[in-house]
DNA sequence: ATGCATGAGGC
DNA sequence: CCTCATGCATA
């Protein structure tokens, strides 16, 4: 019954208003159907895509940096903070999805929400934004990874290999604004004109004092392969004694995590200042440098919730924005979203507590089980394998970016090992968002 | 803000 | 089939 409704994509079955009918839990969707219908869609899919001129991207993050990170894909056995710097994957162009489908409702429905969002998020009223304010956890947990982070990054010293040249790239491989072209890519906000270009630096969120701990903490040790992703990240602090030039948001140096965890709190409270969205900011950036990025992309940076690797990416594209979010007044500049392909995506499952209890306790046990393991546990658990599959491979990467579940502190043992049971989830406050 | 999903690379 | 980067759809 977990899944609430297996499967109703509404595209590629033509009829549109069927489906949904199945009662939860008594039914498990047929993985065969599944996979079919998404082979079918992945076709159409791609072939949309092709058509667009968007494929530049991953040439210049290609150039940027290439690391041939996860690749380790299967190899869970390398760090992959440690080995390559930088992403290796091409950015596809995000697809709008036209509305107009099956999905109508529910595509109706997400907008709507979206819209109310926004508007407590962008409704920049000159007085001021209220925000809804309510998640705490996120920020807390946050630090945590960003603590994690920077102990491991004080700890090791990396060499200075990466190379985060880009920027003439970028624009190079896009369609060049124009020179002269109005930076801002973004603008749609309302524009009161209060951008006050003035405000530098926000540099008031200095550190809480000590939260260093040198260790960091990591999760248990696991039978098999941890790949800890001990990042050895380029520690190279300047001391200010030295040269001291040290400019925390050149896009240019090589981020340390001290940095990027500064960056993505200035990076946040401009954006906020300023009246944008994470979906605007997300937009912004394909319109500028070609990369388009999803609201969840922005949040997850501004959370710290990517990996070391996808940090490094995603700074100085983001670091460029406010440059110019700030600078240039802003300048009627459209963004013309290509939007149109029907991109049918399986529904999403929603697991149910129980369910997900019962394979967290797998996971804890066995992070990485077999697919013979997957297979009985989807079946006890009557969930399609794939969606047990999926899930554990969600929970790695989780586990790998995590902001540390509340424990973690000193002494940073127990990631959850006794007590793992409801990580509350929010709790924190997070002015804005 | 997050949960589940898709896909490109890689073994 | 995994990892990793991303994002739609959600709660």
């Amino acid at each position: 019954m977990a899944t609430t409704a297996s499967n109703h994509y509404s595209l590629l079955t033509s009829s549109s208003s069927m489906v949904h009918a199945e009662p939860p839990g008594s039914m498990q969707p047929g993985a065969g159907g599944y996979r079919d219908a998404q082979t079918l869609v992945q076709a159409d899919y791609t072939l949309q895509s092709n058509g667009h001129p968007l494929s530049h991207a991953h040439q210049w993050i290609t150039a940027l940096s290439h690391g041939g990170g996860g690749g380790g894909g299967g190899g869970g056995g390398d760090s992959p903070w440690s080995t390559s710097p930088l992403g290796q994957q091409d950015i596809k162009p995000s697809v709008v999805q036209a509305g107009g489908r099956g999905d109508e409702l529910q595509q109706q429905h997400q907008q709507h929400q979206q819209q109310q969002q926004q508007q407590q998020q962008q409704g920049r009223p000159p007085h001021l934004v209220h925000h809804a304010g309510n998640h705490h956890a996120a920020a807390a947990a946050a630090a945590a990874a960003a603590a994690a982070w920077r102990s491991s990054a004080s700890a090791a010293h990396l060499p200075p290999s990466m190379a985060s040249a880009n920027g003439s790239q970028a624009g190079l491989l896009y369609s060049q604004p124009p020179p002269g072209f109005t930076v801002n890519g973004m603008l749609s906000p309302g524009q009161p004109g209060l951008h006050h270009h003035g405000l530098r630096e926000a540099h008031e969120e200095q550190h809480h004092g000590g939260e260093h701990h040198p260790q960091q903490q990591q999760p248990h040790h696991q039978q098999q392969q941890q790949q800890q992703q001990q990042p050895p990240p380029q520690a190279q602090q300047q001391h200010p004694g030295a040269g001291g030039h040290h400019d925390p948001h050149s896009d240019e140096d090589t981020p340390t995590s001290d940095d990027l965890e500064q960056f993505a709190k200035q990076f946040k409270q401009r954006r906020i200042k300023l009246g944008f969205t994470q979906a605007d900011v997300g937009l912004a950036l394909g319109t500028l440098y070609g990369n388009v990025f999803s609201q969840t992309t922005i949040c997850r940076f501004e959370a710290l919730q990517l990996s070391f690797k996808n940090m490094c990416k995603l700074k100085p594209l983001l670091n460029k924005w406010l440059e110019e979010a700030d600078s240039s007044s802003g300048s009627p500049t459209s963004i013309d979203k290509i939007a149109a392909q029907g991109r049918k995506r399986k529904k999403r499952t929603s697991i149910e507590v129980s369910v997900k209890g019962a394979l967290e306790s797998h996971f804890l046990k066995f992070p990485k089980p077999s697919a013979q393991e997957i297979t009985s546990l989807a079946d006890s658990l009557q969930l399609e394998k794939e969606v047990v599959r999926v899930w554990f491979c969600n929970r790695r990467q989780k586990e790998k970016r995590m902001t540390p579940p509340g424990g973690t502190l000193p002494g940073g043992e127990d990631v959850y090992g006794a007590s793992r049971d409801t990580p509350p989830h929010h709790g924190v406050q997070t002015p804005v968002q």
